[in-house]
DNA sequence: GTGTGCCATGTAACCGATTACACGATTTGA
DNA sequence: TCAAATCGTGTAATCGGTTACATGGCACAC
């Protein structure tokens, strides 16, 4: 009835309890016909380790936890799919939280995780969660995804907002356009506030003027500032959208209206989600590599946990790891963009290389 | 340097340990004095209960185990925002596994989730992991979600595929459609295989002959599908789809091709993930409230656990709880369904409806 | 004043696995 | 033949909470 414990096993088997649990531990040394009398009581008994007790005696969990800010959205299930398959590789278990839009329900969280994981990665975009992750985890190992700048003081893993900001304002440069506007991500967001920066930046060394409206990150957002830009005195025939759902609503917008994307404005993105090669015309957009940049965060995590346990108390690596987005071309900018990438005269969102577009990642 | 344990918490306030339980669980009688100092020494020294210790001595966890299998995609990432926002009312904690697109994936992870976990929520639309999960589970409390017909043997929630198919062909239908081809799931998946039973059942009322290819529920399949289907002799006027990104691709396959949707031929999907309101044209399909069923397995889920604990070892509520697909009509088939649903004459993609698609869910 | 009962608090057993140490048996070397 | 080394196995302490039961103080009633 009740769960066999390693007493019942050891019993069973006609051993002591320690023989069980190195036989089960494998690396002891145990003569091979008892180990294999033990692995078939605990089989006849459906015998499972107790992870309370275990974690207890080892003080380890071999588990993890994921705080995030949301949940919504494909950025986090890519995230969270690299994560759980390079957890996995370890031997770990996952824990994730999600929906965490403040920065006491992220506190909270963090929380009521300690102890019961042996490791944390934060991912936290508001500015005074970040450093309240620094703040409540003590002595855990944790890792950063905190979109801001560059901060040594912990392990931690950035994109290069600025830098890729700066990229997508090039490429329209480079594809003509002369009033470029900016959705951006809401205030308070680091990730939002460095693609601002860098927007903000790159026409200042053009000497253009910029134009930004303030969206937040959501496709509805994206939708509305662009029917705003519309409305604007001002003309525009570039926008650069601080993530890929804006653009996504930006691009059903001009369409509603009638305006052509890319031939009467081009459209910029961020992230590369799946759905960007899917919409038509595709989105051009900065790509992370959002799956392998999660597993990279978790591989840290547990090389900073097995450096731990190694004795070494001392402050781990606190490199900072900057992942630079990719520039990813498709039709929402390519008419706009040096002519030469054009390959034929068939209207864009049936051009040839429409599943091309589909292909990538 | 080490945490500290109750018996720290308990010298530091003078009292016993407890006491120390007592005033951090609330419920039992402590003076409000002496609860005052015991939170009072547990913040000075950073206290966080050992969650292992708790759980040997309750044996609870306060976790929850879902197996998933795979994490692609937004139909995942919806469903474990749903389970997500329902654990955390519920105060437990999720521990989430994915990727395992076979049996022996599944069981190793159930295996070890055993003695981990208070519960599981099981997905599993291949036939023998369903199987398996029943098997394996042993006492645990298990909600399966295996796509499959109803099995009363284990509380579990599934989709009513089959008669969603039935639903999206009779729309084709209605719509004027007379020959409807299937996209089908891959064998050996239950949802995919209650999906097409609908379609044949469906088609063989009607007195039409049935055409089916065969897909993989990727995007990549669907459009695949679609060039077959373009290939083979036999005309076509509808298609019925067995999930969303096939639907995707084949819309993409029938663009590239120049055959217009919805006037040449009509498409249905099905799950309504969130992408299926942003392609164009907007992607009729049959709507599962994705994240509503998530947060409705937990809470059968944490309902089942807390029966059990409260004494009633006798079998849960074993009942089959059916989620009703609802059709949800876009432009993707608007032209064909009957016609006095049309609101105007513009071009389908850029009509003045195409805001509302994406405002649904 | 003494007995009864209540209530806040303390003591210690317990949950189940790990593991340092002890022990007995066997092998090895002189 | 005996001492030492080796090796498999057992005993029991330990991890950090929870909680049944014990204890001691105080109020109230007689």
């Amino acid at each position: 009835m009740k769960p066999a414990t390693i007493r019942d096993v050891a019993r069973h088997a006609q051993v002591s309890v320690a023989s069980v649990s190195r036989a089960l531990n494998g690396s002891d040394t145990v003569t091979e016909q008892t180990r294999k009398r033990i692995l078939m009581s605990a089989e006849a008994l459906q015998y499972v380790p107790h992870s309370g007790a275990r974690s207890l005696s080892t003080s380890k969990t071999n588990t993890l936890g994921i705080i995030l800010p949301d949940l919504y959205g494909e950025f986090f299930s890519e995230l969270i799919r690299g994560m759980d398959l390079a957890a996995r590789e370890h031997g770990y278990h996952l824990i994730v939280s999600g929906s965490h839009d403040d920065a006491d329900g992220a506190a909270t969280a963090i929380r009521s995780m300690r102890g019961r994981v042996d490791g944390l990665v934060v991912l936290s975009p508001q500015i005074d969660s970040a450093n309240l992750a620094t703040a409540m985890t003590g002595r855990l190992p944790v890792v950063l995804m905190n979109g801001g700048a560059a901060d040594a003081t912990r392990p931690s893993i950035v994109v290069d907002n600025h830098g890729g900001a700066r990229t997508a304002v090039q490429h329209l440069l480079d594809g003509g356009c002369r009033s470029i506007a900016h959705i951006a991500g809401p205030a308070g967001n680091l990730e939002a506030e460095a693609r601002l920066a860098g927007y903000l930046e790159a026409m200042a060394e053009a000497g253009l003027e910029p134009h930004v409206v303030e969206g937040d990150f959501n496709q509805g957002s994206g939708h509305e500032s662009a029917q705003a830009l519309m409305k604007a005195d001002r003309r525009f025939d570039g926008v650069f959208c601080g993530n890929d759902m804006m653009a996504i609503g930006a691009l059903l917008a001009f369409q509603e209206a009638g305006v052509r994307c890319p031939e009467d404005v081009a459209v910029v993105g961020f992230d590369d989600v799946p759905i960007a090669a899917l919409v038509r015309p595709g989105l051009t957009t900065l790509r992370i590599r959002i799956a392998e940049t999660g597993r990279r965060a978790l591989q840290r995590l547990v090389s900073q946990i097995q450096a731990a346990h190694a004795g070494r108390v001392s402050d781990p690596d606190p490199t900072c790891e900057v992942v630079r987005p990719e520039l990813v071309i498709r039709s929402s900018t390519r008419a706009t963009a040096s002519t030469t990438r054009a390959t034929d005269g068939r209207p864009s969102g049936v051009t040839a290389s429409a599943q091309g577009e589909n292909q990538d990642g």
